[in-house]
DNA sequence: AGCGAAAGTTAGACGCGCTAACATGTCAAC
DNA sequence: GTTGACATGTTAGCGCGTCTAACTTTCGCT
C-alpha cells in the first residue's frame, strides 16, 4: 500500500534501527500504557500489538510469551516506584525521620496513583515475578528503604537492628497501601486518613527496638 | 439411563431437588478446589465444568458469568478466614492480648496455607469484589478483629480509639501476609520469622494510643 | 552483489467465554 | 393421570486470545 518505506523508527524508542524499529521497546511501552489504562488482566497481547502497529505474531520474536513481556513491565514499575521513594528522600535529607516517613507516604501515593502498576508488582501469580531482573529491581527498590533506616539508626544511635525495623515499617506501609487500593478500608473504616496513619505510626515503629520476646511456633518462609 | 429418579440432591448442596442435583453448589465447590490447586487465574470455567461433569454452557443457568462464580468462591474464602481467626479467639479467650495476637497469626497462617484463596480475597480486579455478599463477608471478617480489640481496650481501660488501633494492627498483619506469600521477604530478608515479628509488634501497636500528630496532606479514599 | 540471520508477515490450530436454539426432566393444575 | 410451563441441561457456534509454522522482507557483512 501507500506506506512510506521508512516510518521513522527512532520516533518510538531508543534502540538502533534495524528492521522496522525498536519493536521490543515499543511493545513494552504499549503494554505499560495499557496496564496503566486498563489493568494488567484487562488487555490482551493483541491489544498491545495493535497499539504498536504490528501483527499479533510479532511479539514472539522478542518475548517467549505474554508473561515475559509483563515481567518487563513489572521491572519498569519497580523502577518508577524506586524513583518516587528516592525523590522523597532527596527532598527531606538522607537518614532523617522525615525522609523515612516521606518514603512511606510516597510508597502509599504510588500505590494509589498507579494502582494497576502496584497490583502488577505485587499480588500477581508468583511465577510471573521469577525473572532475575524483576527480583533484582524489587530488591533494589526495598533496599532503598532499609538503607535510609540504617542511616537513621546510625545517626540517632538506635540500638535496634535496622533491618528488622525497616522490615516492620515496610510491612506496615505495604499493608496500608494494599488495603487502601483494594477498598477494604472503605468497607470497615470509611473516611480514615491513611496517609496520616502512616505519619503517626512509622515513627512509632522506628522508636521501638526489636525486643525479642514471645516464643511462637514459626512459619518458615517457603519462598514460594 | 439407570439413574435413580432421586439422586439425593441434598447430599451435595442445600437447595431443593429439581433437575439433576445442586449444580450451583457443585460448581462453587469445583471452582473452590481449582482455586486452591492452581490459583484463581490458572483454571478456566470449562475446567470447573469438567470437574463437575457438566457441559461448558451449564454454569450460565446459575451464574451471569465467570466472575459471579468467583465472587461466590471469594465469599467462602472470607468465611474460612473468619472461622480461622475466630477459632484463635476461642482458644485464647475473648478480649485478651493473646487472642488478638493469635488472630493476627491465624490471619498470617491462612494467607500462607491458603495462598490462592488469600490472593483471591485481595489483590483482584476491584470489580470482582463489588458483590454485596462479598463486601458483607469481608466486613464481618474484619469486624471480628475490631470487636476483639474493642473488648481488650475496654477491659484494660486503654484510652485510644479501638477502631484506630484495630486498623493499625490489621494493616500490619495484612502487610506481613501479603509480602510473605509474594516472596518479597525472601528477597530482602531471607529467613526472618514473620510469625514472631507479628507476635512482638502487635502488642506494641496495641499499647500505643493514637496520638494525633503531624499534619500531612491527606490521600482521601477514592473507594475504588 | 549476494548470503544468512533477524524481524516481520499471513494462516491456522486450539482453547476459552459466552449465546442461541434445542432437549429433557419436574411440578402444579386440572 | 395428562399436560403444559418452566427450570435445567445439552449441542453448535461466534468471536477473540495465545501461540506456532511457514513464508517474506530487510539488514548487515563479506
Amino acid at each position: 500500500m501507500a506506506e512510506t518505506t521508512k516510518p521513522d523508527p527512532e520516533a518510538v524508542c531508543g534502540k538502533a534501527g534495524y528492521h522496522h524499529g525498536g519493536l521490543r521497546e515499543a511493545l513494552i511501552a504499549a503494554a505499560l500504557q495499557l496496564v496503566v489504562e486498563k489493568g494488567a488482566e484487562n488487555f490482551s497481547l493483541a491489544d498491545a500489538c495493535r497499539l504498536a502497529g504490528v501483527s499479533t505474531a510479532a511479539p514472539y520474536r522478542h518475548f517467549r510469551d505474554r508473561d515475559e513481556l509483563m515481567a518487563e513491565v513489572m521491572a519498569r514499575a519497580f523502577d518508577a516506584m524506586s524513583a518516587n521513594t528516592m525523590r522523597a528522600v532527596e527532598t527531606h535529607g538522607e537518614g532523617t525521620l522525615e525522609a523515612i516517613v516521606a518514603m512511606g507516604q510516597a510508597y502509599l501515593r504510588f500505590a494509589v496513583t498507579q494502582q494497576s502498576l502496584f497490583r502488577l508488582m505485587f499480588g500477581q501469580d508468583p511465577s510471573l515475578a521469577e525473572t532475575e531482573m524483576v527480583t533484582e529491581k524489587g530488591r533494589s527498590c526495598f533496599g532503598n528503604v532499609i538503607a535510609q533506616i540504617e542511616k537513621y539508626c546510625e545517626a540517632n544511635e538506635i540500638d535496634g537492628d535496622a533491618n528488622a525495623i525497616a522490615l516492620k515499617m515496610w510491612t506496615f506501609v505495604h499493608g496500608a497501601s494494599a488495603l487502601l487500593i483494594d477498598g477494604k478500608y472503605a468497607l470497615i473504616a470509611p473516611g480514615v486518613d491513611i496517609d496520616e496513619m502512616i505519619a503517626t505510626t512509622v515513627p512509632l515503629l522506628l522508636a521501638q527496638p526489636a525486643e525479642k520476646s514471645g516464643k511462637v511456633e514459626p512459619i518458615t518462609q517457603t519462598s514460594a
